[in-house]
DNA sequence: CCCAATTCTAACGAATTGTAACAACGCACA
DNA sequence: TGTGCGTTGTTACAATTCGTTAGAATTGGG
């Protein structure tokens, strides 16, 4: 098992520190704070941090060449934060080598989703959700793979694992026929309805459902689907 | 040399797209628009953006699902380019697999600067070397040689070379059939299909793939082939 | 309880993909 | 030139995928 993420902090305003690092961890993440660039610094030397977020106005040090030298030399994925709102600006910092750049005042949560997606590209490690766990099952995404709790493994098919998978990201949760019909790429031509009703079943078939008592992929009439069971992704 | 990173652009008002198109292509891209969703997902056949711009109200479809099936599916950059400016939004269009997300009114000075930053990350694996490794095994693309885990060499032979590094190039991405004929130099004559086909059968036993479950080279039925693996190129 | 709407699924078949076998071709070498 | 070897497209056939059809089963309203 890695570590979690490591994400340095680096703006001179506390408040910002803290609501930063306290958003952060609640995500999951590690977090360093720092108030000047000379103390960042100095920390790089002991710590690789996976991703740094930047403030620009910096007491000490001018932040862009700071970023420039952290995303040029160090191959570090970097985020600036600044209160600097035009476009100018923007691109610049951008330019420079920063990966990402969000304005004041912003939302933590949204600090959160932008760093999520920078290393979900970053990790190839990480495969990003391809394996589910659910009832004694095991979905693989990636090779297209079921195993039941016995560990024995069933194939299925590329239409099978959409269906799949659309029911694992969406559990106990109804899915009207509608949806499945555009995620799962159909123009709702008539007809297509019945070519749904198939992959279910034989989804099903895959699952060793009771037809006539299903566990996991349960027929609301007139509605939709839903899939019970209790779904935990890695 | 590689050509150009391809942008597409996928929003029905026909003004944002010239706009963008015409920022885009000033700034040394090549671009395709699409005003709905049906016919970009039909030019995904025939060509493999580097990046996807997206805008969230489409006519046809919901832009969300479909940047879920761009990211997960085609291993696509997905930019999200919206007039929903509300953080939850954002979040849930960073959370379902965009890399990005940019709110209408935008500056196109500053969407190339964001693309830049996108590809400045993808880039490095064309960049230099030819030798990649990749799941125990490695690839000399100078000498024509394939090592496995244990060092044992086999030669691969010119033809094998251009589909492996066509993978390489792209892995964990979502090459259409279209794509690699045209990367091939086969013009797309009915019976170069085979051919095709011959040429991946030929590489798989080689990568000692299992016929039943390759965890190399998946296909995708009606739709083309993914490279798994984690590519490091040197 | 009856009936129409809805859903299930076995069976079929068209389209797609895999691969063994063959043939054409190039190339090195005696 | 003839021989042998490796490469690669072609052909033919097997295997797989997946939508369609049709009829059975189920559901829920009246």
């Amino acid at each position: 098992m890695t570590q979690a993420p490591l994400v340095t902090i680096l703006d001179d305003e506390p408040a910002i520190r803290t609501m930063l690092a306290d958003a952060l961890e609640e995500a999951g993440f590690r977090t360093l704070g720092f108030a000047r660039a000379t103390e960042f610094e100095a920390a790089l030397k002991t710590a690789t941090p996976d991703v740094c977020l930047v403030d620009l106005s910096l007491p000490d040090r001018d932040g862009l060449t700071l970023v420039h030298r952290l995303a040029l030399e160090q191959g570090a994925t970097v985020i600036i934060i600044s209160g600097r709102a035009q476009v100018q600006d923007r691109v610049t910092g951008l330019e420079l080598g920063a990966d990402d750049y969000i304005i004041k005042p912003f939302d933590p949560a949204e600090v959160v989703a932008r760093i999520r997606a920078r290393l979900r590209r970053e990790k190839p490690t990480t495969q990003t959700g391809n394996t589910a766990r659910f009832n004694g099952w095991t979905a693989h995404f990636d090779s297209y793979m079921l195993e039941d709790e016995t560990g024995t493994p069933t194939p299925f098919s590329h239409a099978e694992g959409e269906v799949l998978r659309l029911f694992l990201e969406r559990p106990k949760r109804l899915i009207s026929r509608a949806v499945m019909q555009e995620t799962l790429g159909g123009a709702a031509g008539d007809s297509f309805d019945r070519a749904m009703d198939v992959r279910i079943s034989r989804l099903r078939t895959k699952l060793k459902e009771d037809p006539k008592n299903p566990r996991l992929i349960k027929t609301i009439y007139g509605a939709g689907y839903i899939f019970l069971g209790d779904v935990n992704w890695t």
